[in-house]
DNA sequence: GCAAAGTTAGAGCACTCGTTCTAATTTAGC
DNA sequence: GCTAAATTAGAACGAGTGCTCTAACTTTGC
């Protein structure tokens, strides 16, 4: 049979490096600007020895991303300000525009696309799950906004507002999110006195 | 100086139908599929004598759909019911995933970036300079809810329930669009019996 | 220190890309 | 119908792509 053939001590820091070197490279010029030559250069390693494949280096760099992410989502919800916290990190820069990229990646790498349905699937059960707990503790009338709303408006509202920022386009996003804090700071209180 | 030299009369409709051709291509199979092989064929025609580049062509693309986005977005907001018109507008599939692949695009074509950012200005300036005038109506509270806000949340709504029901995602999005539904009866009834 | 396995750099292959050029064809205006 | 301009197809170029192969190099376990 096979034999075990363990790699060297280094290797899964070299591997992380290329991921470090894919997600760098994605934001800086977008998903198609992750080409083998640019990889190799940036990360000082040849990725295909250790990836294979294009293909396998996307769905590794989603992967790492998408288990962290699961991590923190259930953390937040679990906190004492579940709404805050998950705001916190549906609204951050780095991780929505990771996301959106290889979303758009996902579009024309079929084994990528599956992982994005998979991630999706599980986040929204886990905030629908969360949502349907704690939405009264807000105040917020389930029937006029169910779990399944709040959690695609909370997703939706972050995407637009840190993509508008990050890309500098002038559509008053810095009063939008100044309301949403204040809109956190309402609602936490209300849970808080309830 | 220079003579006219007038096109024939067939070139703006061969224009068009290479820019037909771009969008159906992009809807497809993503942006980064729109090569000029592919839509030479696609068009029967070559585009590299009507467009001069590719830069061209998407700046082309974005602009004929941005014209027609603009004004139809004014109409809604003049509309007897300027939520829902609005709602209709950004819920559309088919604009919005065009819009989302010609935004990704304008993240490596720095001519279509420059487009995309005068967009989302004038869009969100018409929206919320609409929803000021608009929102008392409705019965929303300006402090809690200003126009940016639900200007930002009304589109990143939209994004997130059209991409998550064009890409297949089980997110429960068919609820969460009802519930919306459910929402505009509401605000549009309240807003007429004021 | 030595053999075996893990890892590397570099060349190379077959392909696609955007764009340009040229020679031929089609059309418009007279 | 003729001429000048508009338009076309097709080849070609240099560059970049994903990936494979090979020969060298480095580490590991004994």
């Amino acid at each position: 049979m096979a034999e075990p053939r363990r790699p060297r001590a280094a290797t899964t820091e070299k591997r992380s490096r290329i991921l470090d070197a894919a997600e760098q490279i994605m934001l800086k010029d977008g998903y198609a600007a992750v080409t083998s030559r640019r990889v190799d250069a940036e990360a000082g390693i040849k990725l295909h020895y250790h990836f294979g494949s294009l293909d396998d280096l996307f769905v590794a760099v989603f992967r790492r991303r998408a288990e962290r992410s699961v991590d923190r989502l259930r953390d937040a919800l679990e906190s004492d300000q579940p709404l805050r916290a998950w705001w916190a990190i549906a609204s951050d820069p780095r991780g929505t525009a990771l996301l959106v990229e290889l979303t758009a990646a996902a579009n024309h790498r079929s084994p990528l696309q599956a992982e994005v349905a998979e991630l999706a699937r599980d986040a929204r059960r886990l905030e629908i799950e969360a949502l349907s707990a704690i939405l009264e503790d807000y105040g917020i009338d389930r029937d006029e906004f169910p779990p399944s709303l709040v959690a695609a408006a909370v997703q939706g509202l972050a995407l637009v507002v840190v993509q508008d920022e990050v890309r500098g386009f002038d559509t008053a996003h810095g009063e939008a999110k100044a309301a949403i804090e204040r809109l956190l700071d309402r609602l936490e209180r209300g849970r808080g006195a309830r």
